[in-house]
DNA sequence: AACGTTACCGAAAACGTTTCCAATGATTAG
DNA sequence: CTAATCATTGGAAACGTTTTCGGTAACGTT
């Protein structure tokens, strides 16, 4: 079982094991004719360097990790294959850890990560980080990339990278819209009001719609999901009980968007003529959803390619931090 | 940025290195006293042994790699989260390894995954192993999981585990069962039909339904699309043009049999009063569909579980290797 | 009192790389 | 022709662990 390393590849090439190690890392200073030479036997032997070695040596590893946290969101497990491609294709390897531990900070859970891994870099896809410290950052010593922004005044931007969508203002949009087309009485389904987190971000955008548009606030028209169909149906029940004069619901998610379809038809309602309906993500699903439902779309190609490129570029010293925030775009189907 | 190692530890603590790492690996041959006072000092100093050193020096690694071959399968990434959960629970990481190329021989991405990250184990989700031969297998040295069992009977079952369904079986069964509801024209959507693949399993599955009930086979009635739902539903436009007197369609994906109904609904067909739909695998979204979807149900919580504890019995040397076909379950809903 | 056990511990040799340093021969400059 | 530079190479020292091989001290047995 024991496999060939790379001083069997010098002794059987005839030379030191130092140049073979120049081969392998494309070292300029070998002659074209020795490289050949040991490029061939290497073929031949099938050598692969051992990785532990090296990043033994060079006291750091080829790997990125991906923290994801909770699982409820497609869009995540995505991403994370879309930017594994990129990556792996200039030769990283992403270390994955999922999680849905809601009571242990996301920034150890970071920290302990990458040390124990030894990660070039970190990549985090959800996850609560408005209570980081510009030091806990800095003292992880590797490019870190949010795919939310954050709205952490107390933490310095250049130590971290960013990129995302504005929240509030893909919400603000849709609803938007929905008051546009004579809707005055829209509910929500959301995660939360006030804070900062994704779903906060687009209550604020639904809320700020609503008042431009000159509509009051109610209570009632509010709920509260956990970005599961089956959260969204039970909160669209309790909307139909709470407000049943609604005319429009805004879900903050597509897969909440499709929970709450069902607690609307089971009440004998139809969508779009008796109630409208408005997600967010525009995941696969939602084109093919009956009727096609209408959503904003995250651009999710562009998310994980943006994020892997910022993280190369990161990594080979090409560019600074940088806070990016890309475009989403409404898909105006039939559930409006 | 230079980390404490186990000699810093040593030499704080006043005992040798040997010592320090006789505690870090619960070696049973050091005085309490000294365990603890070291454990106290590994604590303070917030010391983490070095992965590349402990593996380079054991020659393994902690890693367990899941390959993904193709297509986005939604469940291919449910499993691989749940699969990571446990495995990490139990101190082993695991990496990840997507690929989409069809050129490539699977198991010759997997050995060349194996012998690069020095993986402990390997996890196959979806990918063709048809053509392996046993000395491939063996030769990789590490225990392996197929989650699609195969026919391949030159390969000896002693030298990898699988955990699957039986495909063919529980295609049989949802298409025996829309027979005796009365359907006789039964379209299919699939990915193919003589080979062992996933598809082409469940397609034998289909086939035998219909023999059962002396339905003849008609070509007509078969279409073919890649498991997304845009190939779905241009594979159900076709199968409407060849055979429009079809009164029930079994897809062989959830996904595709929502792709499908898209085009049925196109043509003005009603389901389930004009045509009867069945998908399989009964993914999230099956069950909100509109109308739910009946399906099959894959025991995925089951299935990531027992690869997941299979694998490590595997590790500890507690277990063979094992072949587990597990129950599905049909979900009749309200599409048929 | 001598001996064998046992419990505990440290020194040092690996593991397979990368890289610094020095050495060689060849080439160029003066 | 000599000195200086250059291109190319090999030796050997790290990197941070684990583990083997003894060694010491304490203890129980005759």
């Amino acid at each position: 079982m024991k496999s060939v390393n790379i001083k069997d590849i010098a002794r059987i090439a005839g030379v030191g094991v130092a140049t073979v190690s120049r081969v392998i890392n494309h070292h300029p200073d070998v002659k074209e004719e020795t490289r050949q030479h040991i490029l061939k036997i290497i073929e031949e032997y099938n050598y692969i360097p051992n990785n532990s070695a090296r990043y033994l040596k060079r006291s750091e590893s080829n790997d990125i990790g991906i923290i994801i946290k909770g699982i409820y969101n497609p869009l995540f497990a995505e991403m994370m294959q879309k930017i594994e491609r990129i990556l792996s294709q200039v030769g990283y390897t992403v270390m994955l850890h999922h999680h849905m531990d809601m009571a242990i900070r996301d920034m150890d859970v970071a920290q302990e990560f990458v040390k124990e891994k030894r990660l070039k870099g970190l990549i985090c896809l959800g996850g609560d980080f408005e209570d980081v410290q510009t030091d806990e950052v800095r003292q992880m010593g590797v490019p870190m990339i949010l795919t939310s922004a954050l709205q952490n005044s107390s933490l310095d931007r250049n130590v971290y990278s960013s990129v995302g969508i504005d929240n509030e203002v893909a919400a603000f949009e849709i609803v938007d819209y929905l008051c546009t087309v004579g809707h005055q009485k829209i509910g929500i389904i959301t995660t939360g009001e006030h804070d900062q987190s994704i779903g906060g971000r687009r209550t604020q955008g639904y809320m700020r719609a609503l008042a431009t548009h000159d509509i009051p606030k109610v209570d009632e028209r509010f709920e509260v999901g956990d970005y599961t169909f089956e959260s969204a149906y039970l909160a669209m029940k309790r909307l139909l009980e709470k407000a049943p004069d609604l005319t429009a619901v805004f879900a903050i998610s597509d897969i909440m968007a499709i929970g709450a379809a069902r607690a609307i038809r089971e009440v004998g309602k139809t969508i779009p003529e008796d109630i409208a309906l408005a997600g967010f993500d525009d995941i696969d699903y939602a084109a093919f959803f009956n009727p096609p439902l209408t959503t904003v779309k995250q651009p999710l190609e562009t998310l994980s390619e943006t994020t892997a490129e910022l993280m190369i570029a990161l990594l080979e010293d090409r560019s600074e931090h940088e806070h990016m925030m890309l475009q989403t775009t409404l898909k105006i189907r039939k559930t409006t």
